[in-house]
DNA sequence: TAGGACCGAGCAAGCGTTTGGGCAAGTAGG
DNA sequence: CCTACTTGCCCAAACGCTTGCTCGGTCCTA
């Protein structure tokens, strides 16, 4: 025996399901969406699904993956090209928001689930990958520092949990009623707002 | 009979029990915090709860309400005393965070549970009050626009909404391991990325 | 005729809640 | 001072329902 039990065939159904609870994951959560609704969802029975999948949680580990090399690879080649760090963040922040509005379901798992997950050894790598996340945002902060291009007080690990917590916000407005922003205007508007404020002059 | 059934009787046992229940909602959230749970904190079993309550809703009813009664007086009162934008917004900034610190659990709920709670006729007052809420801050940001204080193409109600969800955002930070800063040290931060952002000059 | 996709029925565990009663501390009445 | 009754708090056991998941069998397609 030199194979695993059921390494995951990437079958279209299969893919076409994960989908499917991924919206379902995006607007309640994933301990809060039953195997039954994403069934239902499907058209199909509950019991259905694990001719798919050996268990719930494999559904939100494969979710949570793909969000997860997406954006660690997105930031690597983001800082790669360029030793300007206010270029590096302002490709960081425009590759977040768009990766964020790719993954919404991953980030209201990791909202509001985190203490669910982050307390399974299955899902360490979500630390692993939140610390490699949260190396390359400091670099580059303490680089616009020592440039004098950012503010010498600033500091940078607040800073970047700040603004890790403010670039997933927007992505929870999706459905909002009444006016609703385009991307570009989100992003714009929170560039703005980070780098020079609300004040005039 | 001229009295309601269960009209709340605030005992001394009463209000131990909401706060233990607050403490286990602001870790877990209102849905996937259980009854056995808070009686298990208490000392007792689950069942004995409902001689002190009517449900588990009720529960989270008490806590919501002082919550956002709490945050609604506070805003009224600090842009009561000024008609200088910016001090009417620090203020509210302020007292923000310190609200915000003081009813953890209100604030878990709301992020978590809001799909839930906002389907409910019960809890319409949520809505009621986030309106007031969202208007007090627009009406600062726009006076201030008026003003020249702000810079004239400020999206007040997009700035509003990245602040609403920007300034409870530490208060997820509690337990944070390692280095933990002081709550002067983030309203402070808060601030200064607010009205300067993170460029020097 | 073999295999992938699904059904139908059900399981054990966990959920919020109900019910009936026990036990101690107070409060009258004689 | 003893008794009778109320009141507040809790236990023990269970209810009906939902949860994630299992399993034998059936259908369709190739």
């Amino acid at each position: 025996m030199t194979t695993t039990k059921k390494a995951a065939p990437p079958s279209e159904r299969r893919t076409h399901l994960i989908r499917l609870a991924a919206d379902l994951f995006a607007e309640k959560g994933f301990r809060a969406t039953t195997v039954r609704e994403i069934a239902d969802a499907a058209g199909i029975l509950s019991g259905s699904l694990y001719h798919h999948f050996d268990s719930k949680e494999s559904i939100g580990d494969e979710i949570l993956r793909e969000f997860l090399d997406d954006v660690v690879g997105g930031y690597r080649s983001a800082v790669a090209g360029t030793d300007d760090p206010r270029v590096a963040i302002e490709r960081m922040v425009r590759f977040s928001t768009a990766a964020l509005s790719r993954h919404r379901a991953a980030l209201t798992m990791l909202q509001n689930d985190w203490a669910y997950f982050s307390a399974q050894k299955r899902f360490a790598y979500l630390r692993t990958a939140m610390r490699e996340i949260e190396q390359t945002w400091i670099d580059q902060l303490e680089r616009g520092k020592r440039d004098g291009q950012f503010r010498a007080d600033l500091d940078a690990r607040l800073i970047y949990r700040l603004l890790r917590d403010i670039l997933w916000i927007p992505t929870s407005w999706k459905q909002s009623r009444g006016k609703s922003w385009k991307t570009d205007e989100i992003v714009d508007g929170l560039l703005r707002l980070l780098f020079d404020g609300i004040n005039a002059r």
